[in-house]
Parts: structure tokens; sequence; C-alpha cells
RNA sequence: GGGUCGGUAGCUCAGUUGGUUAGAGCACUCGGCUCAUAACCGAGUGGUCCGGAGUUCGAGUCUCCGCCGACCCA
């Protein structure tokens, strides 16, 4: 680990990511938290801080015991099995982080219990009943006013089941007006602030403690033997939020306990008030000081669609970063989409910025330079003269570059990026407008050996500031370049002014060669058979078919259609848009998505079963007021037709 | 039902405490250049700043009322 750095006075930075649950195997959104929490990481340790970074995975859990049961495997192993796929995948990725914890740990177990017990001493933590509607797969429990038909999980639809239970609380409610606080002190302690607000008004609405241990369940850490209460288990919250610091040491050596409080603890936004709430509680009942920043990341859709695996559209990032490059991708994520927002993954977006910013800017210019001084100095580049004749060109450079570091600290990658572009545009601008192949004419070498002076300077200061994002790439731009990127040059050619040491520089390959297509024909969903529920709380609906009532299925509505007119939608490749006649006053407009099966001809005066009671929606700017029923499968889609026909809005049942 | 945040160019976004003619990148059109990956540079097209009312000498920016969207909570 980063021990190298002793003294008091050197600054510490601890960077946390999640730790991902065991339900699900890697995708996209666990890359870019990941991939965010990686680039700080490595930003932090070349601006000569002594950096942590954290990752790993969570364990326990009611829903990680019945999955390990129905595929006959012991708990522990189908656990091992998978936190195995994202230390894998990070490994792959060459994520930099210091230490993998996983909440099956000992020493991590032995920290929450720590944790626990001074708690409780400190009177935080009482016993109690707690009785209530709770969806297992959900791991919540629900009012019964929320519950669909008295029974159902709002969430996902699940049955859910009346428990009462003896359970240990947390005093969650006495640390409202010290959180308050904490939120109004310290400005960025969320990020983005519009989150922030949203913490503050949910606060401010009165907090209940929280239930922390379980009896209904045997996978997790058990209470500290002098509690002697054997059948209970800490929640997954207090087991799982405990590990940024029992990864430190907390509870055991406390070897790293002076990396706390973490600077940077990243999150995506559905776990926000876990740990904009709940964590800082605990953190406060323990005495320990509170995380720096919570920073929350918004989620990535694709081609504009929710990512879902019932859509079967989720992106395996393992698969584009084979396709398009770790690097690229990298870049991708962090300059596409603002912090906080929702960002969407789509391959012409993805080649437009490699094609654009990564190749014509970047990888171009140096391709300049490699030519102009192949052909006018075989390869030299000498930097003696260059503030003699570009002095206005480097302080524009050094102007944005000073600009950098605090939009870093704000989160704000993507500003980062945008303003690190500015001195490649200051390079390319500088050789149109001072022309070296006119220089050369002219006799004026010095003018034009200070000129790739210049731009190889450019290129190695960017291509400092660029490598946390961008690591692979930029040790090819720097060994190019023959320097190397580390704390010194980050010191003397982006803080101070110091320009490259003379140097030849050799032909080397583009480093972003164009793409013309794409490059991934269709992205295939992550593989499910390891792992088939799905990621995100909210979304954990699809591990069977939940059960339904008859009233449930006449909530639609479904009527016998007949196609009275079908058009193409230009410029789409999939839609077709058609006017039903359901037997109202007017026939439906209804954008259907099967051009690549039915042509617009086939349609017309077909009759098709159509769901007439969905709210409309917008497809390509135009009302969608229906949806026709079809079959997929891998040979193809077919409509679901009457078998035969039946008067328009005939009602179906 | 309550709350938070958005709505600015064809697309993605920036617009600091209200202050000249509202910006950037991509896309598009035209021109220039040859060191370079059909790359680069310049010029240009393109905006009722969601709508309405108000405060003000002055509103994209502040206030109120709507509409639309995303999300959180009950």
């Amino acid at each position: 680990m980063s021990n190298s750095c002793k003294k008091p006075s050197c600054e510490k930075a601890y960077i946390t990511t999640p730790i991902y649950y065991v339900n699900d195997i890697a995708h996209i959104g666990h890359a870019y938290t990941t991939i965010i929490a990686d680039t700080l990481a490595r930003y932090s340790r070349m601006a000569g801080m002594e950096t942590f970074f954290l990752t790993g995975t969570d364990e326990h859990g009611q829903k990680i015991e019945e999955a390990a049961k129905k595929r006959g495997e012991s708990t522990q192993a189908y656990a091992d099995k998978i936190s195995a796929t994202f230390k894998d995948l990070w490994d792959d990725f060459d994520i930099s982080y210091d230490k993998f914890i996983r909440t099956t740990d000992e020493d991590h177990m032995k920290g929450v219990q720590k944790a626990f017990s001074t708690m409780h001493a400190n009177g935080d933590i009482y016993k109690d009943t707690y009785k209530g509607h709770y969806c297992i797969s959900c791991e919540t429990f629900f009012p019964s006013i929320q519950l669909v038909d008295d029974e159902f999980c709002p969430e996902c639809g699940k049955s859910t089941t009346i428990v009462e239970e003896e359970s240990y609380f947390f005093k969650l409610s006495a640390y409202e007006d010290k959180l308050l606080a904490w939120y109004n002190d310290t400005p960025d302690c969320i990020l983005p602030r519009s989150k922030k607000n949203e913490v503050i008004r949910f606060v401010e609405g009165g907090l209940t403690d929280l239930s922390i241990t379980r009896t209904s369940f045997d996978w997790g850490v058990k209470l500290p033997a002098d509690m002697n209460d054997p059948k209970h288990v800490m929640y997954v919250w207090l087991d799982a939020l405990m590990n940024y610091v029992t990864a430190l040491g907390y509870g055991g050596d406390e070897e790293n306990m002076d990396f706390w409080p973490a600077r940077v603890q990243l999150i995506g936004k559905d776990i926000l008030r876990f740990h904009a709430i709940y964590w800082p509680a605990f953190l406060m009942s323990l005495g320990l000081p509170l995380p720096k920043h919570i920073a929350a990341h918004g989620w990535w859709t694709r081609d504009g669609e929710k990512m879902s695996k019932s859509k079967g559209n989720v992106v395996n990032p393992k698969e584009v970063a084979d396709a398009y490059g770790l690097d690229n991708f990298r870049y991708f994520m962090l300059r596409e989409v603002p912090f906080g927002g929702d960002g969407d993954f789509s391959q012409k977006a993805l080649i437009d910025r490699i094609n654009s910013d990564l190749g014509n800017d970047l990888g171009n210019l140096l391709n300049r330079v490699i030519g102009m001084s192949g052909k006018y100095f075989e390869g030299k580049v000498e930097s003696s003269n260059v503030a003699k004749y570009y002095q206005a060109e480097l302080d524009e450079v050094h102007a944005s570059l000073d600009k950098l570091e605090p939009l870093l600290y704000e989160m704000q990658i993507h500003r980062y990026l945008e303003e690190l572009w500015r001195p490649l545009t200051v390079a390319n601008k500088a050789i149109d407008m001072y022309q070296p192949w006119t220089l050369m004419k002219e006799g004026r070498e010095e003018e034009a050996m200070a000129l790739n002076g210049l731009i190889s300077a450019i290129l190695a200061k960017v291509s400092i500031m660029l490598s946390p994002v961008m690591p692979a790439i930029c040790k090819k731009i720097s060994t190019a370049l023959c320097f190397e990127i580390n704390n010194d040059t980050w010191k003397s050619m982006v803080k101070d002014t110091t320009l490259l040491a003379p140097f030849t520089l050799e032909k080397i390959d583009p480093l972003f060669p164009r793409i013309e297509e794409p490059l991934l024909t269709q992205i295939e969903p992550v593989d499910v058979k390891v792992a088939p529920k799905k990621d995100s709380k909210k979304e954990e609906s699809t591990e069977g078919i939940a059960l339904i009532g008859i009233d449930q299925f006449f909530q639609t509505s479904l009527k016998v259609g007949t196609v009275v007119k079908a058009e193409e939608v230009p410029k789409s490749k999939k839609l077709l848009l058609l006017q039903v006649d359901v037997g109202e006053a007017e026939p439906r407009q209804v954008v259907a998505g099967i051009k690549e099966w039915y042509s617009a001809e086939e349609m017309l005066n077909t009759q098709v079963c159509v769901v007439a009671n969905l709210k409309p929606a917008k497809l390509m700017g135009m009302v969608s007021q229906g949806m026709l029923l079809a079959a997929k499968d891998e040979d193809g889609l077919c409509m679901i037709r009457p078998e035969k026909p039946k008067t328009a809005g005939t009602p179906i049942g």
C-alpha cells in the first residue's frame, strides 16, 4: 500500500466506491462509479497525496442466502464466486484500488461488532419489536397503505409477508439536528447540490429510528458476544456502511485509520439516503469525523432507454472496453455526462467522442508534430526558444491548466475534460497561424523548431492532466515525448511552466484510428445465468413471474383493431406509423417498432391486438396512443392477431 | 398528495452577485492550408432562453401562477 509518505504534513486522500452487492454481476453503472473513483485516486497520487482507494463487495443478507440455496451452493461459495467476478473485472480494467474489501472478511465483521458495541455503550441502540409487511426481494418493510391489494410489494409486485420480530434500533431520530447542522455548515458535503436539498428536506420532515438487526435469517454479522443475543444478525446497511472504516482497520489494528475521514465517497444516486443520513449519523454515534464529500452520480441509459434485463439492453462494460479500448471508454463516460445527471450510452455518441475529441484534436496533433519534426529536423525537438516566440500561447495554455484542479474537486469531470481540450486548440491554431512550412522556406528554422517545442510541451502537459482518465494512452504519449508522468513532472510542467528537455520524436502508430462503423453489431446483455437478479433495488422483480389477480389483468384494456393507414417513419429503422381503428370516433395513432419485420403495405388493412389504455408516449416526436401485441424470439417478431376477423374495438379477454 | 432538480441553437450542455449585440462543443454550409488520422484553421447558418403575469432604468438570471420532464417521499 501507499506508505511512502509518513510526514504529518502530507495530505491524505481516501476515496471509496460503494461495495457492490453480489446479487448481480458488474454492469456499466458499477464500472462508471469505479472508473470515476479510479480517476480521482490516480489524480491524488499524481498530485503527491498519500492515497487510499477502496472498493469491494457487499455479501450479506437474506437475498444472497436464498440465491445460494436455489443453486444448491453454500452461501459462502456463492458469494466467493460473484465477488470474484467484480474483482476480476477491476483487475482487467486496471483499477488502481488499494484494498478490495468483502463484508464476509473476518476483520470487517469484527469491526462491525465493535461499532455496534460502541453505539450501544453510547446509548444509541435499544431493543424493541418491529412489525410490518416485509418484501424479501426488496429487503424492505412497507406500511400497509402502500401495498397493492393489501398484500403485494409496491416496488416489485411480489407477495409480502407480515413480519413481527424483535429488533435492535438505532436512535436515528436523535441525530436530526446534528445532521442538519452538518449539511448547513459544509456546503459541498453532498454533491451535486441539487441532491443535497432533497436530503435536507427529507431530514427536516423528521427521522424515525432505524431497525438495525434481523432474526429472520442467519447470513450476516452476529451481534457482539457480550450482547448475549445470538439470534440477531446485523441488518444490511449497518454492516455495509461500516466497511468504509473497517477497511482502514477500525475495530482492529487501526493501521490506516489516519486516512479517515474520506475525501470523496462515490455512490449512485439510489443509495444517497443511506450515505447522506444513516452513515453520518452512525459516524457521529461512533465519535468519528464525517466524510468531506459524498458524491452521487446518475444512471446510464442505453440509446435513450432505461437499461433493464427484461429489455435485454444492458451494456456490458467489458464488451465495450474490449471493442473500443478501455481508455476510450473511460474518456467517453467521464466526458459525456455532467456529474449527477443521467447519461446515455450509444455507440454513435461513443464513436463521435473517439473520432472527434480523441482522434482529430489529440491524436492528430501528435501526428502533426511527429510529421513536422521528422520532415524538418530528423525528429529532433528542442525547446529553448519556445518562450521567445510563443509566450502568448504558453500563457493561454497555463491559464487553462490552472482552472483544472478545482473542477475535479467539485466533481465537474466533464468540465475538467472540456477545459483540458483548450490547450489542444491553442496548439492546432498555432500551427496554422505560424505555418512552419513557410518558416522553413524562409529559413526561419529557429522559429519552426520552437514551434515544435511548443506543440510537444502542450501535448506533454495535457497528457499529464489526462493521465488519470486515460492512463495507458497517456503513457504512450509520454513515451513518445521521452518524459515520464509522475509527481515531479506534474509539479514542473503543470503547476510550473517547465518545457520538455531536448529529445528525438519517433514515428508511432496513430493513437486513435478513425472508427467508421459501430464495432459491436449488437451489445449482448451481461450473462444472466450467473446471477439472474436485477441490479437496483427498484427493479428486482423479474426473477420468476409475479402472480397477479384477475382484476389486475383486467386493468389492461385490450381491443381488436384494424389498421386503416400505415406509413414508414422516415429516418427510423424500427418504426412504423399506424392509424388503428379500435371502434372509437377517430382511429388511434400508434407508433410501432416493427419495421424490421413488417412493411407498411403488409400491415395495411390487417387486424391487430391493441393495448388501449396505455399512457400515450412520444416516439421520435410522434405521439403513440397504444401498443400492439407481438411476440419476438431469436427468429424475429410476429404480430398477435385475431384468428378470424372481428369488429374493430372488440374487447379481448 | 408533499418535496427536489431541470426545461437555453438540430443535438449535448455553459451562462458567476440581474448589466452592452445570450456562449461552447458536435452537426451543417462556404472559404483557407498541406505538417497531420477526409484530419486542422477561419467565416457563416441557426435561439419567442417552456408559457404567462409581476418587481426593476434593465430579467435567461429575482417573485408568483401554470405546462412538461426526471427523481425522492407518503
